[in-house]
DNA sequence: ATCGATCTACTACAACTGTAGTACTACGAC
DNA sequence: GTCGTAGTACTACAGTTGTAGTAGATCGAT
C-alpha cells in the first residue's frame, strides 16, 4: 500500500492532508469545517480539492450513506521525503549539508540545536565524528 | 533593488536562473544551449521561459543589438529563503529543528555532519550550548 | 540586391491549481 | 407526503507551467 512514489503536494492540498493525518478519517464536512474556517474557503471547494486527492490517488475515498469519508493513502513521512529531496535537488545540488547551513545562516536554528539534534539522534542512530 | 518578496521557483526555472546566476549575464541562447543539451528544450521553450521570469520581475532584460541578455533580478540566497520557508511553513510546522531532525532521519545527512556545521558556524555565529 | 541563418514576438495548448456555482439526490422534520 | 437541508457530481473559469510552432525582422555573406 501507499506506492510512494513522488508526493510532491501545494500548500493547500498538505493543509487538507494535514486534517486526514490527525483525523485518520474524515468527512468533507469535517475537512471543510476546519478548512472552511481557517481559510474561508467553501465546502464545495473542498470536495472539489479531495476528488482530485483522490484521483491523484493520494487519498482515498469510502462511502458512508451519503456521505464520502476520506483517508490519507500517503503519510506525512513521505510527503515530506519528497518535497525535501526535490528542494534538496532543486536548490542544494542534492546536499542536505548545504541546506542545514542555510538555515543556520537564515538564523532558523541556532547552532546549538544542531548538537541537541546530533545528541537526541545519536542515542539509536549511526554515530561518527 | 530586487524587492525580494516571495521567490518560489520551479525546478525548471530555478534551472534556468542557475545559468544566469553563474554567468551573470546571459542571451536566450546562452541558456538554451546548456538548458537544450541537459534537457532537450528547444530555443523558443527557453526564450519562453525567460520572457515570463522577466514579466514575474526575477531577472531583467537588456536589448544588445537583435540579442536579448538577461540578468537575475533575485539572488539564490533569496530564492533559498523563500522556497524553504515555504517547505518549512507546510510541512514542519515552521520549525527547522524538525527538518533537521528529518534530514538525520531520512539519512541524508549524518549527525557529525551537523556537528561539523555547528563548528564551522561557531566560529562567526552566535553561540550557546 | 538576395538568401539563408538567427533571433524575438506572438500564439497555442494541455495539465494542474484555486475557487466556486449549479444541479440533483436523499434524509429528516413536520 | 412535502420541504428544506446537506451532500455529492459535474461544470466552469482564470492563472501558471511546460512545451513548442509560426511569423516576421535582421545580419552577414555572396
Amino acid at each position: 500500500m501507499a506506492r510512494t512514489k513522488d508526493v510532491s503536494l501545494s500548500e493547500l492540498q498538505i493543509a487538507l492532508m494535514r486534517v486526514l493525518w490527525r483525523r485518520g478519517e474524515a468527512s468533507t464536512a469535517d475537512v471543510a469545517a476546519e478548512l472552511g474556517d481557517a481559510r474561508g474557503l467553501k465546502h464545495t471547494t473542498v470536495a472539489t480539492l479531495l476528488t482530485r486527492l483522490e484521483k491523484r490517488g493520494v487519498v482515498e475515498q469510502r462511502r458512508d450513506g451519503r456521505q464520502l469519508l476520506y483517508r490519507a493513502l500517503v503519510d506525512e513521512a513521505d510527503v515530506r521525503r519528497s518535497m525535501v529531496d526535490d528542494l534538496l535537488g532543486a536548490l542544494f545540488g542534492g546536499d542536505a549539508r548545504q541546506l542545514v547551513a542555510h538555515l543556520v545562516q537564515e538564523s532558523e536554528i541556532a547552532p546549538g540545536d544542531l548538537a541537541k539534534a546530533r545528541r537526541r539522534l545519536a542515542r539509536g542512530g549511526r554515530d561518527e565524528d
